[in-house]
Formats: structure tokens, C-alpha cells, sequence
DNA sequence: CGCCTGCTTGATACAGCTCAATCCTTGTGG
DNA sequence: CCACAAGGATTGAGCTGTATCAAGCAGGCG
């Protein structure tokens, strides 16, 4: 997946017990030790991070990051899901990604927030001032690597969505939707199809799901009906898919034939 | 812009004569040699990133980055325009962006490269082996620096473009589309509207905005001439378009009121 | 139990697509 | 220098996929 792969030479082979050291426990006892950015830094390097970062619990619904606004902090999740979005004056939404465990906030930023971003679940968090992350790269390198590497990560599922967006028709938006959601459960990027029968379960609404897939949730409901009619998907309920035929999926996703 | 700012302190103070150092000099007579991610780069970073650069010219319509072929290269756009873009099997394309002189390629890939490319006229570009250019950054992290700002800015723009194909009309996208293409062209990101009467000289053709936008050529037609009928473009020929009024653009691009 | 919110389903409207004809620009050859 | 051909752009007419509007449905919570 990464094109820089893992950076194995810069964590220490001798283990440091951080159990006395509060910074570095806050570290170990967190969802996302090991995803995302902190899962390629060593422990010494955490204990460094860990030291720059206010950690935060947040509420359902909770806007913390406002489009337009003076870009301040990057934020890193360790629990629940985060919806980031622009919005129209009007109020025409288009849900941009969403941020679960491991996931790293505010590469897609100038001096100003060009996204919202908004809680879906109660979700914790670390944040970090942008002006210490900065400072830090200097000190460890891998930290900026790690960046670099998501940021390139970010701009494929980018590529992606904008195809989506831009040419597959309801059906094959929902279809491509199921399946890169199946991807990102099983953490992740193996490329393979999920197997049959697999489950998926969404924190999204209806609405968020048209949101994301530039659609209403009319066509969004109507199109799952079609798929479960046609006995493609399960729906047994409101925050759950079970993918019965996979392959019939990828078909329509990816408009084989 | 840059979230990071320039790498003043990188630059040497003192200027090298280049001019009898055959690698060095080929950066000197280079038309991105103060754009992009050269110019991020003190004389000596650049004598050693050229050493690591082939240089090469390539015709109008050269399709030289094949999605799903195995990412090998990045590559550093010197004059020329070339598109980027994802296809369906069916022929359906949709252009993820465009990158001209001092543009940067291949950040946006995995193992494989996720967008094909090809040149819209002649093109002169550097290309470098990704894994020389992974073995620089350890000797050269400004560089590193740089790749990171540039996917960054990459991200905002990609997110702006989701906004665009998920959720605005035919007449909106092309009213936003004149108006970053104007930023673009007056290199850049000032954020401020063009002036009234700024010319854009537009490389691609019809079917090019078309498949950026999300549309049909004929709607991209459709729009354009109205946009003109009400007095807010004028287009002189195929290759030109005047922002009359970039104010009353920027109302319909934003669905201001 | 019944309300409330979010989802589904139905009927109709319309923005943008498709198909088709014409126009314009540019390059070529007599 | 003009006639003509060819490819792209424009314009028109009708169609269709998705949006809009509206009515029912169901599951969760007080």
C-alpha cells in the first residue's frame, strides 16, 4: 500500500517501559496505537507526540472544525467516526470522507480550513497545534514520512471518488460505495473483494451516505432496494449490509462488461 | 498558502556558479527551474535532484502513465500541459486534474498508478525512479518538505472538486471551473477574484472540460454560451475566454444568495 | 402506547443526456 | 487565392435518470 513502507529501522528493538511515564501511558491504553500515523513511530517517538497533544472526548454532533476558519490544529482519531464536508450557502452538502480510528485530520488544509469536520458517534481524539507538528519533523523525520504517506494515501481515495462522482450512475455508486466501505472495515487495501456473506455495519445515516455519494437519500434507499431485490445485499437492518455476492457487486461498481 | 511556509533558511545565501556543471546547468535553463517543487530546492538540493532526473520530450497526445501499471516514476512537468485521469471499461473518463509547467506527478498512486496520463501538447518533463527519490529524502528532507505541501494542496483541491461534481449544476461547475483556471493561470492562490477583462487561454478542448466537469460536451457548450448571452464571458475563440464580470461568476460558483 | 424521526415507496418534474443537424475553423491541394 | 474536406463546436429536439414532492411505514424512546 504505502509507497515508502513500513519504516521498520527507526523503532528501537529494546522496549521502554512507559508505564511510569503518564505521556507515554496516555499512548499505550489508546484505540489507535496501533493504526494509522502512531503505529509508525517508536515508542520513544510517541512518548515525544504524546507530550504535544491534547486529548479530547467529544459528543455526537459535535461540529469541532469549521470550513473556513484559521487552520490551527491536525487532529488524530482514536475512537468512533467523524463526517468532513463542504457545504454550499445554500445548504448543499458534500461529505468529503469519513475519519474513524487510526485516521489522521487536516492534511487537506491551506492557513484555513477548507473542510468541517463533525462527530458521528462519541468519538476521542488527539490534537496537535500544526506549529508544534511542524517543529517536530525536524526532530522525527518518520513522523513527516508517515504524513507524506497518508496524505498520498488520501489523494487515491480522492481520485477515486471523483470518478465516482463525476461518471458512475446511483447503482454503481452505491455498489462501489459497498465495497470500498468492506475494504476499509477490514483494515484494509488488500484489493481483494470482501468475501460473500460478509457484513458490513454503517455508522452513516441515509443522508450522510447521499452526502457522500452526491445523491438524495431517496435514490440512495431506492438503490439498495434494487440491489436487495435482485438478491445482491441483505439489509437486516438500518446500520447493517451483508454482501451475499460480492463478485455481482464489483461488476456493477466497476462497470465490467 | 503553503501550510509550511518557505524553506528560506534551506537556500544558500552565497549562489554557486553552475554554469560548467552539465547537471546543474540543465535546471538553470529550465522553465520550472522557480516553480513547484524546484523552487523550494537551494542550487545545491537541485544539482543533485537533476543528477537523479531524466529528462525527456514528449509529442501532443503521448500517453506515457498507464492506471494499474506498476508505479515506477514520479515525474516534474516542465512546459507543457498533461491531462490525468481515471476510465471505465465502457469509455466512460472522468479527468481528476491537469498539470502544467512546475507541477509535480505520481503522488497520487499506490504500488500501482491509480490515473493514466497523457500530454495535451509538447511536453518536456523530469522523471525520477521513486526509490531514488525515497533514498533523497533522507539526505535532502526539504524535499520531503515540499512533497508533503504539495499533496496537501493537492487534497484541497480535490475536495473542492468533490463539492463540485457531487453538488453543484452544469452552469455553477462551469462558472467555478473559469474562475480557479483563472487562479491557476496567475500563478496562484491569491485567493482573490481576477480582475474584470482577465483572459484565460485555455489548452484543453471541449471534451477535456467536459470529462473534468462531469458533463457532456454539448452541456459544457450549452453553458459557456449562456454564461456569454448574459454578458458575464466573452469568448473570442475556442482557445480564450474573457471574464467580463469574475464578481457575478464568483455568485453562481459559490450559489452565493 | 403513541409520538417522532428517519426510511421507504410512489408519482411527477426537470436538468442534463442522447441523438442529430448545422456551423465554424483550420489545414490542404489545386 | 480559393474550394473543399475534416474535426471540433454549437444548437436543436426529445428522452431519461435522478430530483422533488408527497404519502405511508417502522423502529426507538419517552
Amino acid at each position: 500500500m504505502s509507497s515508502f513502507g513500513k519504516i521498520a529501522s527507526l523503532r528501537h528493538p529494546v522496549a521502554i517501559n512507559l508505564a511510569d511515564r503518564p505521556s507515554a501511558s496516555a499512548c499505550e491504553d489508546c484505540g489507535a496505537r496501533h493504526l494509522g500515523l502512531c503505529d509508525a513511530l517508536s515508542d520513544e517517538e510517541l512518548v515525544f507526540l504524546s507530550s504535544a497533544a491534547h486529548r479530547m472526548t467529544l459528543p455526537t454532533g459535535r461540529l469541532f472544525l469549521e470550513e473556513g476558519d484559521a487552520a490551527q490544529f491536525f487532529y488524530n482519531v482514536n475512537s468512533g467516526t467523524v463526517r468532513l464536508f463542504k457545504a454550499l450557502p445554500d445548504g448543499r452538502r458534500q461529505i468529503t470522507g469519513f475519519a474513524g480510528p487510526g485516521h489522521f485530520i487536516g492534511l487537506a488544509a491551506t492557513d484555513m480550513n477548507v473542510v468541517s469536520a463533525e462527530t458521528m458517534e462519541p468519538v476521542q481524539l488527539c490534537r496537535f497545534s500544526r506549529a508544534g507538528m511542524r517543529a517536530m519533523f525536524e526532530e522525527y523525520p518518520a513522523l513527516e514520512r508517515k504524513l507524506l504517506d497518508v496524505a498520498m494515501h488520501e489523494l487515491v481515495l480522492s481520485q477515486q471518488q471523483m470518478l465516482l462522482l463525476g461518471r458512475k450512475t446511483a447503482l454503481e455508486r452505491i455498489a462501489s460505495f459497498l465495497l470500498s466501505w468492506a475494504q476499509r472495515q477490514e483494515n484494509c487495501n488488500t484489493g481483494k473483494l470482501p468475501r460473500p456473506n460478509a457484513k458490513l455495519t454503517l455508522p452513516l445515516s441515509r443522508t450522510d451516505l447521499a452526502d457522500y455519494l452526491g445523491l438524495t437519500i431517496e435514490t440512495v434507499s431506492r438503490s439498495l432496494s434494487a440491489l436487495k431485490k435482485e438478491g445482491l445485499i441483505e439489509i437486516p437492518n438500518i446500520h447493517e449490509v451483508v454482501l451475499l455476492r460480492p463478485q455481482a457487486l464489483e461488476n456493477i461498481a466497476e462497470a465490467a462488461n
